[in-house]
RNA sequence: GCCCCCAUAGCUCAGCUGGUAGAGCAGCUGAUUUGUAAUCAGAAGGUCGGCGGUUCAAGUCCGUCUGGGGGCACCA
């Protein structure tokens, strides 16, 4: 038999008759590395302590510790799952289940619905199948063997798998008990190494066959899993902490927004809400004035004519909000739309006049206004609505503007990010997607500048092809908030084609006339999103700029009234949104209702600070207060008011 | 749009196998003048999401519509 070499961790190497185990390999080593292996890696790639191994190689064995251990833990819940369900409903019939970042899911044909109580069920038969500690083994089979074997087992879906395997990859069973189940493995060594109190199915939902809408829609139950009940336990108490900075309930409790029925996806913005939507719009209107670009205003109804135009008719009328209208001594009705987006409307603006290239770069903003008939099911809160406003804006410019328009561009959105709190965000490059239009040659174009630009900046970015807009490549930015969530809000996009199909031209120094591109960018995406991943990342307490409440002076006796009135009146002549609560109530219930409801600063006034024309200041989030002098506490907090932009 | 789940007072939630609704908080009224996260008392508040159906009887069972939630699909 041969001899193979295989490389350890530590540098050393053995030698081992070829086809040999990492099993055995663990065991040569030491037998209680073999009781702790739950698999290895083979030159990198993950390996069955099953599998032989033919030649020579880097080999490292692997134990619950490692990332492969929590991996394994996670594929072999799946499969325990799959036969639990199988075990308690025989004619459910078996598709895939992948591992996912917390845990895995299964998805399964079975005519009932699965409720949440079933869900008990199939737990409680994963425990006794992790108690039995069936051992897990593996056997490579020849693709006649194992389609004819689904197929007489009436498993459609999993001869579907096995067609789909490349020819020379080796199609792999498992077995635990005696249930059986197609897959790539690699797996544990038997159901007992999963920890039986370190998993909870999560719950059932619909999944398409393969993501198709086409195709039969599945069952899919999700689980969470990690190495013990401890890491469970904090998951779950992390999920609870993300609950409770959910914007819908926060936007509820601080009064910052509604939605009701008839309005679906629709926002009625409240007085708080509104302030700090107010906020955040006059920032970004300092910042894109100073950053070179004119603020415009343009209308929400257009008629049919432009969209067709546009080509939003074709493309994307199903997703508009149409509006026909009577017109008087018409002999048909007029056909509008809602504005599903702005840029249409700026090339409307651009075209106002001849413009020459000194004009260009021409930036042109807008907090626009847009409708977006979406899908029922895809909305959700503030993240995903019918009716949004963008921090849009769109550059007209000659190709060789592209690279100074895309480095200026990430450098304003570096800082605004940094200003509102964020600490990183990702670069994602998209290239051309299969459904597109323009030529080859134009998209080589604009691609290659879109390249050089960012390369140029330094920054890290990501391709991603074929996930261009369908008229250019384009650069998405990924944001991370406090509780390490990933937001795509901003986007970079190079669109040589609309300025064709609406005409936009400016005179050359060649006395001809020329295209402009344009390139569509946003920082926030929509104010109404943003405002949500906002909430979340502050959990409603915001920084003391953004605070939609800053102050609430309270009397602690109503001989107080007078200069808590006076002490109000004064913050709010700084430019401070403060407001007096002398309501017939104990200063312990005014502090608590009011650090319940996130207002940054409470100023507490009694016969003490009358007499002395004092405050006695009291943070949230800080035990105490400070007493100082009223003209001292105006200034501190005026200072704290200035939005990061006109810090000094 | 599709699958599952949900809808009871302003909010959070009870209401077992059908017998025409209950609590806490908020709000209102009154008392209390209080020193940094809930003072006490009283009265009030709901066509149980809409529309149909079964039944002597429906918050409860069935159908349907609307909205919401968790996913899938979609996201110019």
């Amino acid at each position: 038999m041969a001899s193979i070499s295989l490389t350890f961790p530590d540098g050393q190497s053995r030698q081992y008759d070829a086809g040999v185990t990492a099993a055995q390999v663990a065991q040569s080593i030491a037998p209680s590395l073999a009781k702790s292996a739950v698999s290895a890696t083979l030159d990198g790639r993950h390996w069955d302590l099953q599998w032989p191994i033919e030649a020579d190689g880097a080999l490292a064995i692997k134990t619950l510790k490692d990332a492969e251990g929590l991996e394994l833990i996670r594929h072999d819940l799946a499969h325990v799952m799959a036969r639990a369900v199988q075990a308690l409903w025989p004619d459910v019939k078996v598709t895939i289940g992948p591992v996912t970042e917390t845990g895995w899911f299964y998805d399964f044909d079975r005519k009932e619905p699965f409720t949440p109580e079933d869900l008990g069920a199939i737990e409680a038969e994963m425990r006794r199948i992790i108690g039995a500690k069936d051992p897990i083994r593996t056997e490579v089979w020849d693709r006649a063997r194992a389609i004819a074997h689904y197929e007489a087992n009436g498993e459609p879906f999993k001869v579907e798998l096995i067609n789909r395997i490349p020819e020379g990859e080796p199609i792999r069973m498992y077995w635990h008990g005696d249930w059986q189940d197609l897959c790539r493995g690699p797996h544990l060594q038997n159901t007992g190494q999963l920890p039986g109190d370190a998993f909870r199915l999560m719950g059932v939902s619909g999944a398409y066959w393969f993501g198709d809408v086409n195709r039969p829609q599945l069952q899919r139950i999700t689980g969470v899993a990690f190495r013990n009940r401890d890491e469970l336990k904090a998951h779950l108490t992390m999920l609870e902490e993300a609950a409770k900075r959910d914007h819908r309930k926060l936007g509820r409790e601080m009064e910052l927004f509604h939605m009701q029925e008839e309005a679906p996806g629709m926002v009625f913005w409240h007085p708080n809400g509104w302030t700090l939507w107010r906020t955040l719009q006059d920032y970004m209107g300092r910042r894109l004035r100073r950053a070179g670009y004119k603020e415009i205003r343009t209308p929400q109804v257009l008629d049919r004519i432009l969209w067709e135009k546009s080509g939003h008719w074709e493309n994307y009328r199903e997703n508009m909000f149409i509006v026909e209208v009577d017109e008087d001594g018409a002999k048909e009705k007029r056909i509008n739309a809602l504005k599903p987006m702005n840029c249409p409307c700026h090339v409307q603006v651009y075209n106002q006049g001849l413009k020459s290239y000194r004009d260009l770069p021409l930036r042109l903003a807008e907090f626009g206004a847009c409708h977006r008939y979406e899908s029922s099911g895809s909305m959700h809160g503030l993240m995903r609505v019918r009716g949004f406003t963008q921090d849009d804006a769109h550059i007209f410019c000659t190709e060789d503007q592209i690279g100074e328009e895309c480095r200026a561009f990430i450098e304003l959105l570096a800082s605004v990010y940094e200003d509102l709190g964020f600490d990183g965000f990702e670069i994602k490059f998209s290239t051309r997607p299969e459904k597109r239009i323009g030529s080859d040659e134009t998209w080589d174009k604009v691609e290659g500048a879109l390249e050089a630009a960012i390369r140029a900046t330094g920054r890290d970015f990501e391709v991603d092809p074929g996930e261009g807009a369908f008229y250019g490549p384009k650069l998405d930015f990924k944001l991370t908030d406090a509780i390490g969530r990933k937001w795509q809000c901003g986007t970079f996009q190079v669109d040589p084609n609309l300025p064709d199909r609406l005409g936009a031209e400016y005179v050359a120094e060649d006395g001809a006339k020329h295209r402009p591109y344009m390139l569509h960018r946003a920082i926030l995406g929509s104010f109404e999103r943003f405002l949500g991943i906002l909430i979340e990342n502050y959990a409603g307490k915001f920084p003391f700029w953004l605070a939609p409440r800053q102050i609430v002076v309270a009397s602690i006796v109503s001989d107080a009234d007078d200069y808590v009135r006076e002490v109000t009146e004064a913050l709010q002549a700084a430019g401070l949104r403060a407001e007096a609560d002398t309501r017939n109530e104990k200063i312990n219930y005014k502090v608590r209702e009011h650090s319940v409801g996130k207002v940054p600063v409470i100023l507490a006034l009694g016969m003490k600070e009358v007499e002395g024309r004092t405050v006695s200041m009291r943070r949230l989030g800080e035990d105490g207060q400070k007493v100082m002098p009223l003209g001292e506490a105006i200034a501190q907090l005026a200072g704290e008011a200035r939005a990061p932009d006109q810090r000094g």
